[in-house]
DNA sequence: ATCTGTGAAGCACTTCACAGCG
DNA sequence: CGCTGTGAAGTGCTTCACAGAT
């Protein structure tokens, strides 16, 4: 069957919030409670799950554990994804710092710059390569992920080189409107382009509240 | 006119291709060519800024810097915003040394922690403040726009505090599905989350390309 | 001839409303 | 009696297709 791409995106809100309830010890939630605590309506909850199966116990709501360890069966996050991060300028540095990744199951296993100085370097246990070796590192060594965070002027032709290489989902940074092929998965991750969309509302309705 | 919101969330990829297009000294541009350059297509981009007025020349398209210029004040991109950080730890540091923020406008102009240790520390011109005193500080010197940048626990409440300060827009870095009440902009800027929803499509589709 | 602007048609997603199970 | 699972209805967004302007 065919899922609705909104579905997808859903599914790891359901996760972190089932991951809340799990860590305050709940047995059992309802697509109502659960709905409240997302900003969700019900309905929709029990429609994005009858997708993928019969969760729930009529009466009672859904197992919280098991619910929960279903979806990430689903959403494939019962394994580590490895990842490689392209540019460790400023923004990259901070990438690999971040220490969100690791407790979901995402690792970055290779860095890579186009600056010679920053070739050879070492951060967070990782050797930078010059991103002209790309093509053989990861031939060597496959990723499931690419970051890209380069400046804009050169994000697309890394971009390309990714795709050559095989990688299929990619974090894009940098502030470009980056094309991919159909079958591949870019994900803008960007603050400048999310506040750009909120001031439209902002500037449309003044004064407080 | 109720514009919807999917439009609007695509007005700032146009400006960004306009943007391009203009330092390339490109003076028209079809439709055809704009939704190329950004996989949308054609048809949605016309449709797009219909809603907004009659930008376009039959038989010639779209002046480039006549249309980038309606866009960016139909976005509210024509004037400064201001900024407040909520939490300079690792990550919150990150955000207030990041480059992309003033050339379009934005800028963080306050910073705040719950942490005694870090209250009064100088950082990027910023003294940073004492999260007890978002309210006063606000009120004496209010922001448009509150960013997020603290653990998953205190999300909420951090969120919660900036509402009731007036923020009607924010980013929301912490890995918490938050709550606002309906009218406040949220947006998260949360890696993970983009991610989590790409694996369910690395997981379901084997093999190279 | 080319390319916009736009009603109308088509498609996708959400919500409703209720049968049926616990 | 509460709550799920789900066809059917409703809503909102996208694409079509063409009249009309240059």
């Amino acid at each position: 069957m065919e899922i609705p791409p909104v579905v997808i995106d859903r599914l790891p809100l359901y996760t972190r919030a089932l991951s809340a309830l799990e860590s305050e010890a709940r047995e059992v939630v309802s697509s109502q409670e659960l709905g409240t605590r997302l900003g969700v309506t019900p309905a929709q909850i029990r429609k994005d799950l009858s997708y993928f199966g019969r969760f729930g116990k009529q009466g009672r709501g859904y197992n919280v554990h098991k619910l929960l360890d279903e979806l990430q069966r689903i959403l494939g996050l019962d394994r580590q994804w490895r990842m490689a991060l392209v540019g460790v300028g400023k923004l990259g540095r901070a990438i690999l710092g971040y220490e969100g990744f690791t407790p979901q199951g995402f690792r970055i296993v290779q860095a890579f710059d186009t600056d010679p100085k920053r070739v050879g370097e070492q951060l967070n246990g990782l050797t930078v390569k010059s991103a002209d070796e790309l093509e053989s590192a990861l031939s060597a060594n496959p990723v499931d992920v690419g970051i890209v965070a380069v400046p804009a002027e050169i994000a697309q032709s890394v971009i390309n080189t990714l795709v050559k290489c095989g990688v299929r989902a990619i974090l894009n940074y940098a502030p470009i409107a980056a094309q991919v092929p159909r079958g591949v998965h870019l994900k803008r991750i960007e603050p400048v382009l999310a506040l750009q969309s909120m001031t439209y509302y902002l500037k449309n309705s003044r004064g407080p509240a």
